[in-house]
RNA sequence: GGCGGCAUAGCCAAGCGGUAAGGCGACGGAUUGCAAAUCCGUUAUUCCCCGGUUCGAUCCCGGGUGCCGCCUCCA
């Protein structure tokens, strides 16, 4: 049995699908007016991971996860009537969806460069207004919503259960403490804790026609639409930043229930955070960190995907450089643990698979589902494959030895996304300089075969002998 | 002020009532022509502190201390 923990219930819950087989899941995406982050991608990599464990568990998953290309508004530039995603258009001196496009292709290189399976769906707000209008007509005919010229507000005394994900139930919040709401905004609602959905602005670049007036729909109500449009009224999963528990998902609900009266998810998910160098990221500090810079830095994207999810995703994450050194330090066993499984399966031993091998499979195969069943915990799963790792390393196997256990590693490989996709191969200079070396040990000059070695390594290339012949991987 | 989370070896990190997984690093050994790779061994006696419950607590409860997230548009 699946287990995940609730952030609605703030327990361990089993997970039972709507419907027995299928899972739908909408994960909050990014926003595209500026370049995703390493702590962004540690999101997205939790969101795969559960993609990836429910395609494994033999679930049929349908995984949505919105772009959102329409901007916040930011608190700076409130009066200006600016946002985020236009001011940051201004400056680059382009149309704000020349600029979301260019953003939404960076986030899809960086999802590929780590490996993220792609989702079936990226909806764009700005292409589900409609959906969006809809959705605040039913609250306004419902009286749920009001409207202040032409603006719309939800109101939150409407919906009792307000408060229930986030635990800010009453009126405790500290009105404005984010100081991220310009005070004539908090002075045209009935309640502090009201929000906007939809918002007017004849400075705004990117404006629709709504039955109550021109303008732009508030931040939340576009999760509310997508989320219906592609997965329903009800659907099982929902993920996000801890960030987003309160205010986004809480306003999510209160809209999507509030419209169409019944229970909008089942299970909430949210990352941690992730800290760099023991570091809040920010930009104001200067410490942000982009994948693309690890890897021109050298860092391996594969040892870096593994890296973001070896921590538990409801666990706070300080990424530290010494701790990558570590992570990548464990995959490049892992990795040499596969190349050296290819190479005996190809040249070791003959021989079928031996019992007491194929019996330490199935129990890993078991082991590791079990520990993914349990919260996604991967560092219990990543345990096993060590545990048999070091059990296998140790006995002489034969190729069928070898091939089953390379089905094994293919199979969890569906989760874990870190082998070669691609046979790797080798110049034929190269080639020939390796059969060189190969000959000058043959007659025992290995002052010839260490220079060859010595030289290839200067190119990057490591030499292993072994008693099935030499092996080579790249640096 | 309100809501919530976390504190385990040099570093990363599981466990969450029965006496401390796993990875990295370090040290010692085996293997190897030498390497690389691999294997074996060593590396936590306050699991932040103080109380309590219990036959028994890293795990439960209470109180501290320290970090961290959110409080209307930051994953």
């Amino acid at each position: 049995m699946i287990r995940f923990h609730n952030t609605l219930s703030r327990k361990l819950e089993d997970f039972v699908p709507i419907v027995a087989g299928k899972a739908g899941m909408y994960n909050c995406g990014p926003t595209v007016y500026s370049s995703q982050h390493i702590g962004n991608y540690r999101a997205y990599g939790f969101t795969d991971l559960l993609r990836r464990f429910l395609d494994l568990r033999g679930f049929e998953v349908t995984q949505v996860m919105n772009i959102t290309d329409v901007g916040h508004l930011r608190d700076e530039v409130h009066d200006a009537g600016e946002d985020k995603l236009e001011a940051a258009a201004r400056k680059a001196k382009v149309d704000p969806q020349q600029l979301a496009a260019m953003y939404t292709q960076e986030f899809f290189d960086g999802l590929d460069l780590l490996r993220v399976r792609r989702a079936h769906h990226y909806p764009r707000a700005t292409q589900h207004v409609p959906q969006m209008i809809e959705i605040i007509q039913g609250l306004l005919d419902k009286g749920i919503a009001y409207r202040v010229g032409d603006e719309v507000y939800y109101d939150v005394s409407r919906f009792p259960g307000y408060g229930a994900l986030s635990g800010n139930r009453g009126d405790e919040l500290e009105a404005g403490a984010s100081e991220r709401v310009a005070d004539e905004v908090m002075a045209k609602k009935r309640h502090p804790r009201d929000f906007a959905l939809w918002k007017s602005d004849p400075h705004h670049i990117q404006q629709w026609d709504a039955p109550w007036g021109r303008g732009f729909p508030g931040w939340h109500i576009e999760c509310s639409a997508m989320s219906r449009t592609y997965l329903g009224d009800t659907f099982d999963i929902h993920t996000g930043g801890e960030n987003n528990i309160f205010p986004h998902h809480e306003c999510e609900i209160a809209q999507s229930e509030g419209f169409t009266g019944k229970r909008f998810v089942n299970v909430w998910l949210h990352a941690a955070h992730l800290n760099l160098e023991g570091e809040k990221m920010a930009k104001s500090e200067g410490n942000v960190l982009y994948p693309k810079d690890l890897v021109a830095q050298g860092e391996s994207p594969v040892a870096i995907r593994w890296y973001l999810q070896s921590v538990h995703y409801r666990q706070p994450m300080n990424f530290t450089r010494e701790a990558l050194k570590g992570a990548t330090a464990g995959v490049e066993r892992l990795l040499n643990f596969h190349d050296s499984l290819k190479h005996r399966a190809d040249k070791g031993p003959e021989g079928v698979a031996a019992v007491k091998v194929v019996e330490s499979l199935d129990e890993a195969r078991v082991r590791y589902v079990a520990a993914l069943d349990e919260d996604l915990n991967v560092a219990e799963a990543n345990a096993v494959l060590f545990d048999l790792m070091r059990s296998l390393n140790a006995m002489d196997l034969t190729r069928g030895d070898a091939a089953a256990t390379l089905g094994f590693l293919t199979d969890v490989d569906q989760v874990l996304g870190i082998l070669p996709v691609a046979e790797e191969s080798l110049e034929a200079e190269v080639e020939r300089k390796i059969q060189e070396r190969e000959a000058a040990r043959r007659r025992k000059d290995f002052k010839a075969s260490d220079r060859i070695r010595d030289e290839l390594l200067a190119k990057g290339i490591v030499l292993m002998d072994s008693p099935d012949g030499v092996r080579w991987r790249r640096k």
